[in-house]
DNA sequence: TTGTAAGCGTTATCAC
DNA sequence: GTGATAACGCTTACAA
């Protein structure tokens, strides 16, 4: 079924069932109604290719995501659901690719095939190939953080630096004095992975600010790892009472070491971070943490690329979230304050 | 930069360009040389939306999830993961649909506007809508999961009756004599969820040839959902001594509330399951469980969906997985045996 | 071994 | 207010 049959059948021009279907030129009620009658009865849409080659748009977004290899975590997994729910409200499609390192297939079937209208990039590292291309090929792009150089594209992204020194500070308020931040796994911070990089400078800056003695550790996405870190760390530094992570898989492991050393939450020690909303009130008791906004992120990195595609000429945007803190049930003094006792 | 111009540079028609590229007519070894350089020289690669127009396919795949709204479970997320890999080694790109109702805007798009070549649907239900509008626009599709009824379409599906059945022989060869399941949420079972639907099915057989004690129940997916059931069961039924479950999110709730009633495991309460390896690993005790094999899954759904776009003629397939069950660490007889003590 | 030309199903520019 | 008709960029008979 294509317009032109639509158009025989209701006895008109083809021209005339595509303007009845845009609007884009004035078509009587009564002709429109014929056609439209026709169509809802057949049951006819245009064709996605014929339309694209026409008018030189897919109506499509390219999202890419790290490659299957590399586990996603649950929060990147999410925000994969969220950015097709938001371009759904924009009447886009999403097409996927896993890509990660130099030139990858489906990535180059995206670009220089002109499969997409624009592209949302996951992940980006500092000196990042596919944002390179994507400057290069002219397509629109939005990138999922933003890198310390001097980004010239869009980019919407998480204040770890802030958000983190955040949280230090809410520790040193209730009279914490050493504390230890559970980051990524070592090989994001090394890559340059950007909230690696900036939980662990924010973490160093607000403890600085406040005289605290810390303990910056890296740790891979597992709850096994969080244990067998956590573990080490009291261990080693048994004055610590307190943690801020970004490390949200690291959790279930982090609350079983603190258990098994016999430290309690809140009362003899203390956990806050930057993790997904749902991770947070998984934890026992109930994390205090600033919950980071996937939706949120998605809904604007989306809306930024649908403004880049209409209109391209506008200078680049920036977006940079700061979700509040949100006190749950795992945070207090430390067990000896400063003063006192 | 289109064919034309490339054909311009090289010297040659259009259609050698194609035939080029293509192979589908020989061309002498010097033009595709001179060819395949100008291509390379300025990186082109063909408009996809003027070849899928001339070609009658899109050479895509669409993938139906569960909507954002109803958050995708982690082993959901992981299988849309695998089938854009899976369906990258197949030349294939894959657009996302979050479809679950009636009839869902970008479903139709996908479905009327041929964006697509096939479809892979996930969660199907008895009566599945949108399987129904598949079959009737005659493009190839294999749901994930099968229903009840005379399926006329592909589907690969885990055989969580056998598998569950097996979980409960494990736990009656130790000796067990009172089980419980603990399902998926009941809404799931309600709405004839397949796995939660067959789950049951196959533990009440099982449970019933060697004469147990049994208790089914269904439990949100959540960790803290799964804690409750745990304590009302263990409060409601102390006799129990194992439980076999296909509620992943649940499982850590699952151990707290196993931990909190005094009951270690294996040594004094069992658990097992069909869940994916992760969680699996992640369980303390580590888990012994039959390991959903989610790339698994992903890599038949899309051969078996690649077939049926290559060679649409060829009779439905189905597929049903059945992996082995790895003995962990999580059962073992239980405290009071059969006989003797 | 290569070129010419007719589609593919739309949208958009002319005419009327 | 409507109908021809030329793009859009490619594939693929059909000729040569």
């Amino acid at each position: 079924m294509n317009i032109g049959e639509i158009a025989r059948r209701a006895g008109v021009s083809r021209s005339t069932v595509s303007y009845a279907l845009s609007g884009k030129r004035a078509v009587s009620e009564v002709t429109r109604r014929r056609i439209l009658e026709v169509i809802d009865d057949v049951g006819y849409r245009p064709n996605a290719s014929a339309r694209a080659l026409a008018e030189g748009r897919t109506r499509t977004i390219g999202l890419v995501i790290p490659p299957a290899g590399r586990r996603l975590s649950p929060i990147q997994l999410g925000f994969v659901a969220d950015v097709v729910a938001a371009a759904g409200r924009h009447e886009l499609d999403v097409v996927l690719s896993p890509s990660g390192g130099e030139h990858d297939r489906s990535f180059e079937r995206m670009v220089s095939g002109r499969r997409v209208d624009g592209v949302i990039l996951m992940e980006v590292r500092v000196q990042d190939a596919r944002a390179a291309r994507l400057e290069r090929s002219g397509l629109p792009f939005v990138a999922i953080g933003h890198t310390a150089g001097a980004a010239p594209g869009c980019w919407v992204d998480l204040d770890y630096e802030g958000l983190v020194a955040r949280c230090v500070h809410h520790l040193a308020d209730l009279g914490h004095q050493a504390i230890a931040l559970v980051n990524r796994p070592q090989a994001f911070l090394d890559s340059g992975y950007g909230p690696a990089r900036r939980a662990l400078d924010g973490f160093n800056a607000a403890a600085a600010a406040r005289s605290l003695t810390v303990r910056a550790l890296c740790c891979p996405d597992e709850a096994t790892a969080g244990e067998a870190c956590t573990r080490d760390l009291l261990a080693a530094h048994p004055r610590i009472t307190g943690i801020v992570t970004i490390n949200e898989a690291a959790l279930p492991g982090l609350e079983r070491a603190l258990r098994r050393s016999g430290r309690t939450v809140p009362r003899q020690f203390s956990v806050i971070g930057v993790v997904g909303r749902h991770w947070a009130e998984q934890f026992h008791p109930p994390l205090t943490a600033a919950d980071v906004p996937i939706s949120d992120l998605a809904e604007r990195a989306v809306g930024l690329l649908a403004e880049r595609m209409t209109h391209p000429g506008t200078p680049a945007r920036h977006v940079m979230l700061t979700p509040p803190l949100s006190l749950r049930a795992s945070t207090a003094p430390p067990p000896r304050p400063r003063t006192g006792s």
